[in-house]
DNA sequence: AGCTTAACGCAAAGTTCTTGCGTCAAGGGT
DNA sequence: ACCCTTGACGCAAGAACTTTGCGTTAAGCT
């Protein structure tokens, strides 16, 4: 895994990593990913940089980090009582998270550096997680349904493709698509 | 599109760049990708590092231009005589060279810094164009064919998914069970 | 051949990164 | 409740990297 910290998660730990990551978000927002510097996070949270230096390496696990906490699904998946309701409203919501651009450069940033995928393997375990909720809740409706695997594959996967290589070529009608191909030609046969 | 040079491809700017680009990949090989500096590579290349600055803007830059040149597919899919074949064959030689570590670490520094996804979608052409190939010749031995994006959607991108959030996931099966899924079910009825 | 101008080299100034050392406090034990 | 151990932090000096202005070179054009 990345430098992620945890490693004395008691008080001033924890507030120097609050600190650092809100003045992350804060100058993000105020000056663009451009200016951002590990200096000047540092002057925003009140430490010095070579606190930040050795905690998270550079600037991008810095960035990983933080990215990777701010893709964590805050919600549940809704229930919309069917399956296939579920996973469009779902993959929809997804797919217009993702798409923009601070979605986008989430993503990014929660795959530079990273050799071994600790971090976008941890994005990617949110997605799973979100989808065996849905499939758990419309097992026990007694719905078929897919494996988890099927939907990573045909449904989030061209979705994050598409946002990462082929921006452009992406609405909301695109997860809907998706999800209609799952249900009409590989959902397993009843 | 990213600071690719190429406004005045004469002599010596094209020295140059090729000076760097080659610079890059023997110090990658030699110390491994964490040791690369841009005074290093431009001390190896011959040239002074303000020129690498003014000419590609930082290091991500440097190593994106290189990993886009270094993932152009050299040649063209090889025909095996029927589209199955054609799509398996490569399908598993995309994924095996993109699932090793350098072509992970490739398509990462191709992802990267890249707001417009210029370059990384430059990547995603190279993969469409080598499926039109494939595709093209199935259509002229009257074999009926999938949509290119279909093919993109449902073969290229939960590969790429894996490589990117998921390692571990691979193998050279996966590939032959995307085409066999493709086959199977999301082909056009005849 | 001469002209125009993009691209390069050099060097100085500015910023960022690394590292050693002293200090502080979190977590655990007596 | 108090002390002990140790990971984490602040500070500061030194090293490395990045930026920038200016003079020079050579590519492309007429």
């Amino acid at each position: 895994m990345s430098p992620r910290p945890a490693v004395r998660p008691g008080g001033r730990s924890a507030r120097v990593q609050r600190a650092v990551h809100d003045a992350v978000r804060e100058l993000e927002a105020d000056q663009g990913r451009a200016a951002l510097t590990i200096p000047l996070i540092a002057a925003r949270a009140g430490v010095t940089p070579s606190t930040i230096y050795r905690r998270w390496g550079d600037l991008q696990d810095l960035l990983a980090d933080v990215a990777v906490e701010r893709l964590r699904p805050e919600t549940p998946p809704a229930d919309l009582g069917g399956l296939r309701q579920d996973l469009e409203a779902w993959a929809a919501g997804f797919l217009e998270e993702m798409s923009s651009p601070p979605g986008r450069a989430y993503i990014r940033d929660a795959l530079t550096g990273d050799p071994d995928a600790g971090n976008a393997g941890q994005c990617s375990a949110y997605a799973l997680q979100q989808v065996e909720v849905i499939l758990s809740r419309a097992v026990e409706r007694g719905e078929h349904v897919p494996d988890a695997d099927t939907v990573m594959d045909h449904v989030v996967a061209p979705m994050m493709y598409r946002v990462l290589f082929r921006p452009g070529l992406l609405d909301a009608q695109y997860a809907r698509d998706l999800v209609a191909t799952l249900f009409y030609r590989l959902m397993p046969l009843p």
